[in-house]
DNA sequence: GTTTAATGACCTTTATATGGTTCACGAGAC
DNA sequence: GTCTCGTGAACCATATAAAGGTCATTAAAC
């Protein structure tokens, strides 16, 4: 970022990453792997398991995704084929939604 | 980085992302929401959102799961409470969990 | 039709997230 | 006791993700 940007995160975002770190941790832990080992298996560096289960925001989302798709922390609550079926039918309904959005104008004729 | 790293990506882990991108779309048309207005209201750029939105799977998911609050997606399937019961519940799970986890001894001592 | 606004796709600059490497601590195994 | 292994934390170099801007296209609203 150019201009040294401080973002600011929603508690409820900040328990969201963070709960999503302690699953795999906990999945981790129950599989008896190793974080290195989950790491190499992820293809990220064991430092950046590290700040995924730590909770830290600031991680790109397909690692993490990554990492919890391994130990089998599945997202949305749902199974592989479920979710794959959900793309596809998001990808339908996008294809018909319009483009672009346009507010109404704020200042509506209403007086005829 | 230091060397340049060509990180891969599992498809259900890419789906993964594109749907939570698709989603947080629908949503956000739904709600009748320029992208413009839901960028500023989660302290993003436009063009990051736009990354999100496609399916990026570089981007940090603090943003992502930011965006996705804001226009009301929740992530596993959870309300706000129970997100944070869980979070505290996975807290006090993991002080009880061993900080390590070891393999065992591969040659096992079977022949006593 | 015209006008206005939202989006998508670029590009450049720059802050920073990541990988790699250390080191220290802790806990099993021996 | 010693030795190993897993972890946590800190540091550094650098590849790169993000912000900000511009422009073209599109499609609502008029």
């Amino acid at each position: 970022m150019p201009k040294s940007i401080v973002r600011t995160y929603s508690p409820y975002c900040r328990d969201a990453v963070m709960l999503l770190g302690g699953l795999i941790r906990e999945a981790r832990n129950e599989l008896k792997i190793t974080a290195q080992e989950l790491a190499d298996r992820a293809g990220i560096s064991r430092g950046m398991l590290q700040r995924i289960e730590k909770g830290n925001p600031k991680c790109e989302i397909g690692a993490v995704f990554e990492a919890a798709a391994i130990v089998g922390v599945k997202l949305f609550d749902a199974d592989e084929n479920a979710l794959a079926k959900h793309l596809h039918h998001t990808r339908e309904k996008l294809a018909l939604l319009p483009k672009s959005v346009r507010k109404k104008n704020k200042t509506v004729r209403d007086d005829f």
